[in-house]
DNA sequence: TGAAATGTTGGGGCG
DNA sequence: ACGCCCCAACATTTC
């Protein structure tokens, strides 16, 4: 009997568009399909309970779509190293196949593992298809990576378009002696008493045909205005691709196309096409940084900012977490967040500009709890994202950049729909003072039913002085 | 993919 | 009529 190949599903958790699958496939080997879950290699960048709730019913969904193939998911649970090494040995696999991972964790086990199977006598074969473009592809003119987007993105759209998304494999060959693996369930990854996830369901469908319905929705119903509404979070105009994409559900080769299979030939949807292109081009470009960087997780891009005098103010961090800030636009999206799994982009942006300057708090506190309750919690936009709002990250925000999140809501939350909806107990103040409670008069407050420091609390800082605090310590960093 | 401070201009009130 | 002041409104600079 032929031995098998082994194809290890990561962050590619689709059939379509996958070339390394495809390359599997076309080995003529029969195919053993595998997922490991693997807490231990990641170490202290592992993803969080948030995320391992979208994973286990992507995995649910992505096991239907292989058994629909004829074949079914092998699950494995431990350190992925000795886990495939151990499937290798005991299924006598003449090699394995994957998608190319690009955290600083996953590229050294893929090292690892190239050597550790080939001495073995054991292919080991990895693949594009989580990127529209390799970093190896995408370098300056002196040879070295670009450190700016804009010329980044511009030497991205200046390559050959990405190659249209490779046809699905209408016949996958499974090998008929799988080992039983573990039960989806076994892996543990929902959470139970309480389950806070229960309505999740009906927020998001994770799984490759969630992702092309998402995909669609977008399409039809946002991308007509999306450079103007993006930025407002109570239209919901962004795709929310951003787990789909984490997961691997859906490839970014394929929303390349179908953006512009939806947008190419009406001239009006160019600007809103080319605005939504370059998002998915800044995922490339905190890819390419992380591969470039590898530690950009634990690291400032500027070193000068190594020596910034953050504070560890635990009740501040604590409020800012739970949404008791007293700014009524940094709660509702800190609640959104801890509600949903889930934050609007525009909101990330105020809500991480308050930790890191109008609190002072490191920025690896605000990255450590988006990771843990982000459905798509993704290290490379992640810590690329903190870095640039904090000041200390590549083609970063200036220092000097420093959102007032009062007005923040009333331009981007006019009509105070977004905070109504996640900050129901000053719901009943009129727009004037729905930004800015603290500076409604008594009556008003009274009428609304709100009593700050009781129903809602006062402002936990005053935005004039931690302003000119956060000018302060930027000043003396500046300065080195 | 900011906000605040500072500078400039021009209309209108007023003595 | 004229100069003066005030202050929006807008532009520029600074953080």
């Amino acid at each position: 009997m032929a031995k098998p190949v082994i194809y290890w599903f990561r962050q590619d958790l689709r059939t379509d568009d996958l070339p390394g699958l495809n390359a599997a496939a076309a080995s003529g080997r029969p195919l053993i399909a595998c997922y490991i879950f693997d807490e231990a290699s990641p170490g202290d960048l592992a993803t969080g309970e948030a995320s391992h709730w979208w994973l286990h019913h992507s995995l649910a969904a992505h096991s239907t779509q292989l058994d629909a193939h004829g074949g079914r998911l092998l699950l494995l649970k431990g350190p992925a190293r000795s886990e495939l090494v151990e499937l290798v040995r005991s299924v006598d696999a003449e090699a394995v196949y994957c998608s190319r991972c690009y955290e600083p964790w996953a590229a050294a086990l893929e090292e690892d593992l190239h050597a550790t199977l080939r001495e073995a006598g054991v292919a080991f074969k990895r693949y594009p298809g989580s990127l529209l473009f390799e970093p190896e592809a995408i370098r300056t003119q002196s040879d070295g990576p670009y450190k700016v987007f804009t010329p980044f993105w511009k030497a991205c759209l200046q390559q050959a378009a990405p190659a249209p998304a490779a046809p699905r494999r209408e016949a996958l060959d499974f090998h008929a002696d799988t080992p039983e693996g573990l039960s989806l369930e076994a892996l543990a990854l929902t959470p139970k008493n309480p389950d806070w996830a229960a309505g999740w369901k009906k927020l998001w469908t994770p799984g490759a045909e969630g992702a092309r319905s998402t995909l669609q929705h977008f399409l039809k119903h946002s991308i007509d205005n999306y450079a103007r509404g993006r930025d407002h979070p109570h239209l919901n105009a962004t795709s929310h691709l951003s787990p789909h994409l984490h997961f691997g559900e859906i490839s970014p080769r394929q929303v390349w196309h179908a953006v512009h299979a939806h947008c190419d030939g009406e001239p009006t949807l160019r600007e809103q096409r080319n605005k939504f292109l370059s998002e998915l081009g800044w995922r490339e470009f905190c890819y390419h940084l992380l591969h470039h960087f590898p530690t950009l997780p634990e690291a400032s891009f500027k070193a000068q900012f190594e020596h910034f005098p953050w504070l560890g103010d635990a009740d501040a961090l604590r409020a800012w977490q739970r949404g008791r800030t007293g700014y009524p636009i940094v709660d509702a999206g800190m609640r959104e967040l801890w509600q949903t799994g889930y934050m609007h982009n525009r909101v990330r942006m105020i809500v991480a500009s308050f930790l890191t300057k109008h609190l002072l708090i490191h920025w690896q506190r605000g990255e450590a709890w988006f990771r843990d309750t982000l459905v798509d919690a993704d290290l490379a936009n992640n810590v690329c994202g903190w870095q640039w709002v904090a000041g200390s990250g590549a083609d970063a925000s200036p220092y000097f950049r420093i959102f007032n999140p009062t007005l923040q809501g009333k331009k981007f939350d006019a009509e105070g729909d977004y905070v109504r909806r996640w900050v129901p107990e000053i719901k009943a103040l009129p727009d004037k003072y729905i930004h800015e409670p603290s500076a409604a008069p008594g009556d008003v407050l009274e009428q609304a039913g709100v009593r700050l420091g009781d129903t809602y609390p006062a402002p936990i800082v005053e935005h004039k002085a931690a302003r000119e605090a956060a000018l302060a310590a930027y000043a003396a960093v500046k300065q080195g």
